[in-house]
DNA sequence: GGGTATTTGTCCGTATGTATG
DNA sequence: TCATACATACGGACAAATACC
């Protein structure tokens, strides 16, 4: 046999790993039979003039992929191999496709769902996963636990007992692959064909979830504490087609989205002491955002002042951290943990364990805290210098929810409809985005002239230049 | 020799150095003794999961101060000591601290459930991590596509076309955390209250997805080709309690699981026209296992034969990589597309954009299919050695399941009872399971002397231990 | 037909280049 | 710049299989 390898001894690939090449392409092709044995490591070494070593190491990746056999003091034989995968090998090329197109031109966007990316700890992330990703962590490999990590839930506990006030063990901790998985594992717990209440305006992607696990949702008016209360007992819902009577409230007491509205203690005491008044009410608690706050203490999670087992808490590291982090957590309370546990207790954690022990390793080691201090000054930074940028508009505009999180509303005073306003901002140049989006019937919005405005994604140069144009599109005088 | 040297990946202390260290204290100690021929740098590099170079500059430390000598082509050997002088004692005594030891006892464990963990490459996807963790990446952290990457999706569509035959585009693809959380998505999309037929015996875990999803689930006894498919029509069905006729069939066709039946072309096709023959009935395709055959082609998967979109395609990387590796995909036909985009198409990916590009850069750059090689051919050596150990059994039990997969079934031919079987196994430390835990109904187990053996997480020798004691266990005669 | 030279896979120590922090 | 770790490449020693005289 005579094979003619063409090998290029100063390229980039190395010598062995382009006979390696030349011979599984052989054997796919078939032009190598099976059985058929190839020259020994010598000759062939001989024959391209390289070292032994060499052509041992191209024999040694293709007997570990199980192209060849090696049978001592005879050589090594091509197997049988109509039974490999072929994978498409789609090299470099393709790669490009993962970027994300930017299409926003020049355009200065005010998304309320950006955060800032410049702030993500790459190398704190990367070399936890690092050393995460060691071949003594063998157990990282094995089916988890389906409430996820207790390591991590306890430092998960750890820290919403000192930041947030939450009261719960472990135990109660139940990790997920984002609030969206986790409310959909909720409505699997709290049983079919419930009738919930949800703030309005509102997150939308929760209502979603509801709608599509068949819940009937409530939409409640707010007043300035928040959620009106009174609708909740169906005493002054007469207009709303509804019929049933709310079990569950999902409400967003220490910050509400996208209202911005900070539920005083008055309203949630009430909120409580409906959920008390039936058997199998509950309150479903989203802290969203609560991280994020410039004025004034922080405000406890309404779980923290629950006596009785009504709350539901369900947080997030999107926010904080990024949202291709795709963790989150529910806190159930002890009597939804027994129905957990009988419903889908058996569900395996959506979670990928190395994942769950970097986020783990993050949060023990401290990062954590490092990083929201860090978020919190830069975005504070950001935050001023929209509301100082906003002066000049506050003639205009009525400026809300400038006390926390990453966007604020801006409710023109003459009523200036708000497809008006996003339309002559887009117009000059800035995307700003309607109040409706967030009704859930977008419809019936009785706020018409309100947008909001988030600002984690820019930098101050860009809030500033999205500000003046503003100015121009609205027409507002300095 | 075995040498246990406790390495800590992440510590301060260089690895080459704890490896010197370790080694000098033993020679000190005597435990090692002179002239004794220390393991090889390969040897050792492989045995602690380090580069050799690493072991090498351990060796050389040793060399230069004469505690070792080395001899070409031969080996290092232990010098003798007594005529060495101490030149240092920093002795700090805070070695790391040891790893937890196994505590599962000697017991062999037969487990079906178990993987190879040993064959993780756990340096690729390392390296991969690394690379995809770069700080010009920021893109990776924004909101992903709820589908999954599209070049992820792409190179999956890739895979699955050249190696099982599946027939779909990239927008048909949808990346979900796990099996189980892809079920409770097109439990959505199918819409609430179907009727539902699986396979008895079964894959359990996705039983239960479907009762939580407050499906009704009818078992389908199996013949030798399957699932006994007069039984869908509900002519033959009268015993039973179920009243609905079955809307659809969750099949695994390429290797069913745990019976391991592959279903013959015949019957697929017949399950294609039953499916056919009325609106609104669809077949679930799980392709469990699909890689892992040791004889004979691999079988193209039915969604394959499929003309007229009736087949929804499931599968999973948790068994051919590792199940903390939470990624698994659903590939809808297209009607159900439409419905997926109505009903669920706002949920966010619940697999972290960092993972799905590990994964992508996993299968484009081929390690997937080196790893895929590797493993069959690791899986292939255990599954010989069962299989030949098991030869005295055959007098006994029939033994099946044996051509695909990652467990045989033994059935014992005198009818002995499972539960004797599994208690006299466990009795001589051995764990083997019983059918009964993958029917539906476990106490309609028709076949009641039949246990199930994996062997994916077993060493040879482990295996072989095994039989042995289940040879006395159940009292085989060689 | 039995000893011997050769071939072969396999193991070994060694040397150098390269990436990273 | 330097320590650390990994990748690549080289060639010698050996035992088992095999071909040859």
């Amino acid at each position: 046999m005579e094979l003619i390898i063409p090998l290029d001894g100063q390229g980039k690939t190395p010598m062995y790993e382009q006979i390696y090449r030349y011979m599984k392409k052989e054997i796919r092709q078939g032009n190598l039979k099976a059985k058929s044995r190839l020259p020994s490591t010598r000759a062939l070494a001989e024959h391209l003039k390289v070292s032994r070593s060499t052509t041992q190491l191209a024999y040694e990746q293709l007997l570990s992929e199980g192209y060849i056999e090696s049978v001592p003091c005879k050589g090594y034989f091509v197997s049988a191999i109509d039974e490999l995968v072929e994978v498409q090998e789609n090299f470099p090329g393709t790669f490009v496709a993962l970027e994300e197109k930017k299409v926003k031109g020049d355009a200065v966007d005010f998304s309320p769902r950006g955060i800032d990316l410049d702030s993500f700890p790459f190398n704190t992330w990367r070399k936890i996963s690092k050393n995460i990703l060691v071949d003594d962590n063998k157990a990282l490999f094995l089916n988890g636990d389906p409430q996820g990590e207790y390591a991590l839930r306890e430092s998960i506990r750890n820290y919403l007992h000192s930041a947030r006030g939450v009261r719960c063990s472990a135990d109660q901790i139940i990790v997920g692959a984002g609030n969206e998985y986790l409310l959909m594992l909720l409505s699997l717990v709290l049983g079919p064909g419930k009738v919930i209440a949800m703030e309005n305006p509102t997150y939308r992607q929760a209502y979603r979830v509801f709608v599509s696990q068949g819940y009937q949702v409530i939409p409640v008016d707010m007043d300035k504490s928040g959620m009106d209360i009174r609708m909740l007992e169906g005493r002054e819902r007469k207009g709303l087609s509804q019929a049933g009577e709310a079990q569950i409230a999902y409400v967003m007491p220490s910050h509400q989205h996208p209202t911005g509205i900070v539920m005083p203690v008055k309203r949630r005491q009430e909120l409580l002491a409906w959920a008390g008044r039936k058997e199998g009410r509950y309150l479903i608690e989203d802290d969203y955002d609560s991280e994020f706050r410039y004025k004034g203490k922080p405000i406890p999670a309404l779980q923290g002042m629950d006596r009785e087992g009504k709350v539901i808490y369900i947080g997030t590291f999107s926010q904080s951290i990024a949202p291709a982090i795709r963790i989150g957590f529910l806190v159930l309370p002890p009597a939804l943990m027994a129905e957990y546990k009988r419903k889908a207790g058996f569900f395996s954690s959506t979670v990928s364990r190395i994942d769950q022990n970097i986020l783990y390793k993050f949060l023990t080691e401290g990062h954590y805290e490092r990083h929201l201090n860090r978020m919190r000054s830069v975005y504070r930074a950001k935050h001023d210098c929209l509301m100082s940028g906003l002066k000049p508009f506050e003639a205009t505009f009525s400026v809300t929810g400038e006390y926390a999180g990453l966007h604020v509303l801006l409710a023109h005073k003459k009523g200036l409809r708000e497809e008006e306003l996003v339309d002559r901002a887009q117009a000059s140049g800035v995307c700003v985005y309607g109040l409706s989006r967030y009704f859930i019937h977008p419809e019936h919005n009785p706020y018409r002239s309100t947008v909001v405005l988030g600002y984690a994604n820019l930098a101050e140069g860009e809030i500033k230049e999205g500000l003046s144009r503003l100015k121009r599109a609205w027409e507002i005088q300095d």
